[in-house]
RNA sequence: GCUCAAGUGGCGGAAUUGGUAGACGCGCUGGAUUCAAAAUCCAGUUCUUUCGGGAGUGUGGGUUCGAUUCCCACCUUGAGUACCA
């Protein structure tokens, strides 16, 4: 019988599945040994040759570890819940649970064609209400806890409850929002249930806030960090603006510090952990707290532009709804008192203003306010002060108010109003601080100014106003532009003097605010203290607007570049931190600024609160419903909360997520169900009080919400009483092994390890890092396949028309073979591969003198790979039936008739026609075959491109195997009794070392080409020995199981190959009494001697120097050093 | 810009602590087998050469008896990150 890989690999898949050879037990003897992939995405192209990369690898380690006697949990599942499925049905109207169902499938009958031993018994879905049950659970246990910075760890929520109770929240060190009142015990049993309900929730380790996040228009959604990729959607490339939402968010900050220290435990790519780091971003420094000055009261005034009048006239068109009812009142009145309407009176304009009876109706609240009345007053005017509500609620009262004002014009009262508030501003003023963080606070003497993100809230605050109007512009114009503007200039330096000054806290000097958009308001406090001489950012900026650049470096030349170098130099011009090296002055200044109250060391991170809602459909719901508007936990004993049918899966039309859609989504808290929403009587709340039903949560949660905590499913998949049980969790513990994308860096891994640790805090499971290893598989790459489309362009002469390009359309669908590409001869091409047609047109053309000589490019199409075969010639026929735009085209071939396509590589994918499946290399070669040669392709964490071309080799070396254990033309199965000879066993041994060696270093690709050595050794040797055959198999299943199960069941075992031992390895047969020794001359290799092992240093220098081809190298110069390493070289320096 | 990884034949790649550079496979060349092709088998295949040899692991230095491996500088490519104070 011939090697017939289709046959044995159907048998053996089938025998795999109907005896659950690889189902895993909670329970055993052996050791535990977990093997974890990424589970995929089952999306609708299904698997191609990239995907299984990691599987396979993963596979054969499992593999391998079940022959060397453990317990291996190697599990598979679907992250089953996401976009594509989403969006398809909003094109298709098909519902995501269907398509989903079917991909998965898809991707099952693909699996199983591979040979993975995977447990399917243990299969999870994170979109099958089972599992999501769960997901569900773990966010109420997040929302019922929070963050002890004492005890270092997630507590209890009623753990924060009764410190409340006792003592407030003075003493409470917890991670929080960042805003958060200080109140005491008896405070605290006074606020009402929702004032406690809205202050717990700002501790909790989930929590709904108002926050600025990545909104995509597009998707209808928002985005988390790391699904943004160069300013647009990871998905679909589509634009992102920052927009205020309400949403989940995650408390992952609390966790920073632990995630950092975590890497060090873990044995994870050194790159994977440096990512994780960064995005960490830890920064260590200290909080600084500058005094803003007060504005000089009396500020000269300007006069207004002609274009400050074109902006009040603008106003006056836009006056909100209040302005113009009183308006319409006030010009309706009766009598002799006439008000004109946002008159400019000085530098000011005012609402309302009556000349006759030098009254002034303004509406309160204005920034200027208190210059303003200074200026009415000195001016004669009264000013009758109201408000909006007064205006709405009773329109006559406003009235008699103002006529109350222009009967009683007390100037020096008015005068005495304005200069309180004056002076309460001033306070005011003096009370305002800028906190700023700084990593390098040794260089505080170094600042010359501050400067203000301009979304920074004391911006408007503090600004003078003279210089109100540029800096509104600024910030107006920062606001228009968009993430991916700002990117593309980061080098422009921009900014505008707000015109307040600081005060320097050490030295008293005053110190320009600015505000510029080189900082970001989303990072540390949003200001910074400018230290140009020591940051180039900031240098840059004190150059461009010609700010002092103060030097307090030791001997260092800053008239170039800012010096931002830690190390070596000694600080100076820096009072009492004169002459200290960095590290020294960094804890002096430290202790300085706690000593004095002014500032303290501080750890900041980089890292941001994780979003957690989704606009979305294809998600898990929240366990939320609302009362009074404050978020409440649907008890864990009515999960899960099912995904609701909706008629269509868009937002709703007045902006609410898809679930908005849904007529049955409202919350029955005597009954515990979920209802129609017509139960909620309209949208008032407190009628739906009466009969307990309130509204559930709109958003869903985010991809990543069910795959931070799937690995722990596996270990007890189908418990419905427990999340998992604790005996599978004691058991199983972690992942020993997880090998996925790299991509993964900064979302799922970090997320799952977040979770992680909650979880443990929270005792649910025994370990706080998931996966013990992990190894990043590189990327498959595809090689696509490229056609040449000749393509004739003209250039006009006419200097207006310069660039126009004159494209030839129509009939000559040319295209030529890859080495003709570089022909750009137009008289070459031009005579032999048009036709009549194109020929006249072309001719036409050139009849104008204008046009220039034809430019001959080529245009790349892609063509599907499937067309090309291993030499890179197409398939013109199947080329041309693609498409039936190319029906009609010519080819220009080779001289040997051939079609050459050129490749090119790419990343695999559906777009480029490079994408090749795995289906048809099983089809064509087998799965033992695929595996082997995506193993054979190179080291697994690098990425490479596929090729066709090398997957004969494995094929050829399966062949091989075969007839080992076969023999004679009809391939009858013949192995031997008989002894192996010591050549024969050192070369199984010497395979069982290698294979053993680069198992452990994940060096697949190695141990093909140490079987290739071995199959063609024991073959050239004829050996067809038992007892060498039977553990080449064993050594050989975990890469190709098959060949290896049919070769095992040849050999007359009934068990499966699967648990066989794994050979062990034996020096002795590698003893060797001899060594060939390179003998060397300075270094380099020229001949070879043999000599015995057991022979001495001396012996062999004697033996080498006596040799005649070392004379003859030599050529009659003495050699001046022999270098001789026993068993390894010899060297002769000469 | 910063951080990280990597540069070896025509191609994928090998060389585990410094010790025979190019294992293994693809491709290519020649041969056997065949009516022929496929498959299979055998031999060769880094470059260069006056056939003695010489050069050679991105470039230039250094350490060493000896460097693909260690150190310094630079170049190129890929990945991540992006005004992080």
């Amino acid at each position: 019988m011939q090697y017939d890989h289709k046959k044995i690999e159907e048998n053996w898949q089938k025998h795999w599945a109907e005896n659950q050879t690889f189902k895993a037990s909670n329970t055993s003897d052996k050791p535990k040994y977990y093997v974890l992939d990424m589970f995929p995405y089952p999306s609708g192209a299904g698997l191609h040759v990239g995907h299984p990369l990691g599987y396979i690898a993963s596979d054969i380690y499992a593999r391998y570890k079940r022959h060397k006697g453990f317990n291996v949990l190697h599990p598979q599942g679907y992250d089953s819940f996401g976009l594509p499925a989403e969006q398809y049905a909003i094109q298709t109207g098909q519902h995501p649970a269907k398509t989903t169902e079917e991909n998965i499938k898809t991707y099952r009958r693909q699996l199983d064609r591979i040979g993975f031993s995977f447990d399917w018994s243990r299969e999870v879905r994170t979109s099958s209400p089972e599992y999501y049950k769960w997901t569900q659970w773990i966010f109420i246990q997040l929302f019922n806890s929070w963050y002890n910075k004492d005890s270092n760890k997630a507590e209890d929520i009623s753990t924060l409850v009764s410190t409340f109770e006792k003592e407030g929240n003075k003493k409470v060190n917890a991670v929080c929002d960042d805003e958060i009142q200080s109140f005491t015990a008896s405070a605290w049993k006074k606020f009402s249930k929702k004032k406690q309900q809205e202050i717990l929730l700002q501790y909790r380790l989930t929590f709904l806030s108002e926050t600025e996040v990545n909104w995509c228009p597009t998707l209808g959604t928002v985005l988390a960090n790391d699904e943004i990729v160069n300013g647009v959607s990871e998905r679909g490339g589509h634009p992102v603006v920052r927009k205020k939402m309400k949403q989940w968010s995650m408390r992952i900050s609390a966790y920073a510090q632990r995630l950092l220290d975590g890497l060090n435990t873990i044995d994870w790519p050194q790159p994977l952990k440096d990512s994780q780091t960064n995005w960490i971003g830890r920064s260590q420094g200290a909080m600084v707290s500058f005094k803003v000055l007060p504005n000089e009261v009396t500020e000269e005034k300007g006069t207004l532009s002609y274009k400050k009048i074109e902006e009040i006239k603008e106003l006056r068109l836009n006056s909100p709804k209040v302005t113009s009812l009183l308006w319409d009142v006030l010009r309706k009145k009766k009598g002799a008192v006439k008000f004109r309407q946002q008159y400019i009176l000085g530098d000011f304009l005012t609402d309302f203003v009556c000349f006759s009876k030098k009254t002034i109706v303004e509406f309160t609240g204005k920034e200027d306010e208190a210059e303003r009345a200074n200026y009415f007053a000195t001016e004669g005017y009264t000013v009758v002060y109201i408000t909006n509500d007064e205006v709405l609620e009773n329109i006559d009262a406003v009235l008699s108010k103002i006529n109350n004002g222009i009967q009683f014009p007390k100037i020096a009262e008015i005068q005495k109003v304005a200069k309180k508030v004056l002076k309460k501003k001033v306070e005011k003023e003096v009370e305002k601080h800028i906190d700023v963080f700084t990593t390098r606070p040794d260089t505080i003497f170094g600042v010359s100014f501050m400067t203000l993100a301009p979304e920074h809230e004391l911006v408007s605050q503090i600004v003078t106003y003279k210089q109100k109007k540029a800096v509104k512009a600024y910030i107006h114009a920062t606001a228009k532009r968009s993430e991916r503007d700002r990117m593309a200039d980061v080098k422009t330096i921009s900014g505008v003097f707000t015109g307040a000054y600081a005060e320097h806290p050490f030295t008293g000097e005053k110190v320009q605010i600015w505000i510029g958009d080189y900082v970001l308001a989303s990072y540390g406090t949003g200001a910074v203290m400018a230290v140009p001489c020591g940051d180039q950012r900031d240098y840059d900026f004190a150059k461009h607007f010609n700010i002092g650049i103060p030097n307090i470096f030791e001997g260092v030349d800053i008239s170039e570049e800012a010096h931002e170098g830690k190390d070596g130099t000694k600080i100076a011009n820096s009072d009492f931190l004169n002459g200290m090296p960095y590290k020294k002055a960094m804890k002096t200044i430290i202790y300085e600024l706690e000593k004095r109250g002014i500032g303290y060391g501080k750890i900041n991170y980089r890292l941001r609160d994780a979003v957690f809602s989704r606009q979305r459909y294809w998600g898990e719901p929240f366990p939320v419903y609302y009362k009074d508007g404050m978020p409440q936990m649907i008890d864990a004993k009515h999960l899960p909360i099912v995904l609701p049918e909706v008629e269509k899966y868009l937002p709703t039309e007045d902006g609410k997520p898809p679930l908005g859609r849904a007529e049955k989504w409202s919350w029955n808290t005597k009954t515990n169900t979920i209802v129609d929403n017509s139960f909620v009587i309209s949208s008032g709340v407190e009628k739906s009080q009466n009969n307990g039903i309130y509204p559930l949560e709109l958003n869903t949660m985010p991809g990543w919400a069910g795959s931070s905590w799937y690995f722990n499913r596996y270990m007890d998949p189908g418990n419905t009483e427990e999340f998992a049980s604790k005996e599978a969790l004691d058991y199983w513990q972690d992942v020993d092994l997880y090998i996925g994308g790299s991509e993964h860096a900064t979302g799922h891994l970090l997320y799952a390890r977040f979770w992680q640790k909650f979880l443990f805090d929270k005792g649910i499971v025994p370990v706080d890092e998931f996966a013990k290893k992990l190894i990043n598989q590189g990327m498959i790459t595809g090689t696509s396949a490229f056609v040449y489309q000749l393509n004739f362009s003209f250039k006009f002469k006419d200097t207006d028309k310069e660039n126009t390009k004159l494209e030839i359309s129509g009939n000559e669908n040319i295209f030529v073979s890859k080495n003709f590409v570089d022909n750009k001869d137009f008289d070459f091409w031009y005579p032999k591969y048009f036709s009549k047609l194109s020929k006249m047109h072309i001719e036409d053309i050139l009849k104008y003198e204008q046009v220039s000589k034809p430019i001959v490019s080529f245009i790349p199409k892609h063509s599907d790979v499937s067309f090309v075969n291993t030499s890179d010639e197409l398939d013109i026929g199947a080329f041309k039936n693609w498409r039936p735009e190319y029906n009609d085209v010519k080819f220009v071939t080779e001289e040997d008739g051939t079609f050459k396509v050129g490749r090119e590589v790419e990343k695999m994918s559906k777009s480029k026609y490079n994408v090749v499946s795995p289906d048809a290399i099983c089809e064509e070669y087998g799965a033992d075959s695929l595996r082997l040669f995506e193993m054979f392709l190179g080291p697994l964490e690098q990425s490479k491109p596929w090729s066709d071309s090398g997957i004969s080799g494995v094929y050829s070396f399966l062949k091989k195997l075969w007839k080992l254990y076969h023999s004679g033309d009809e391939g009858t199965f013949v192995v031997s009794k008989d002894k192996a000879t010591a050549e024969e066993l050192k070369t199984l041994h010497k395979t069982i070392k290698k294979v053993d060696e680069d198992i452990a270093n994940f060096s697949f690709n190695t141990s093909v080409s140490s079987f290739m050595i071995a199959v063609n050794e024991l073959g050239s040797l004829k050996c067809n020995k038992r007892e060498v055959l039977e553990p080449l198999a064993i050594l050989i299943s975990p890469y190709a199981p098959h060949i290896a199960e049919e070769l095992w069941n040849k050999l007359g075992h009934k068990t499966s190959i699967a648990t066989a031992e794994f050979p062990v390895f034996d020096g002795k047969h590698l003893v060797e009494s001899s060594k060939n020794y390179p003998i060397s001359f300075n270094g380099k290799m020229r001949f070879m001697l043999e000599f015995p092992l057991d022979m001495n240093k001396e012996d062999i220098e004697k033996a080498v120097l006596a040799d005649e081809k070392t004379i003859a190298q030599l050529a009659g110069r003495e050699p001046k050093k022999v270098i001789v390493v026993p068993g390894k070289i010899v060297n002769i320096v000469g």
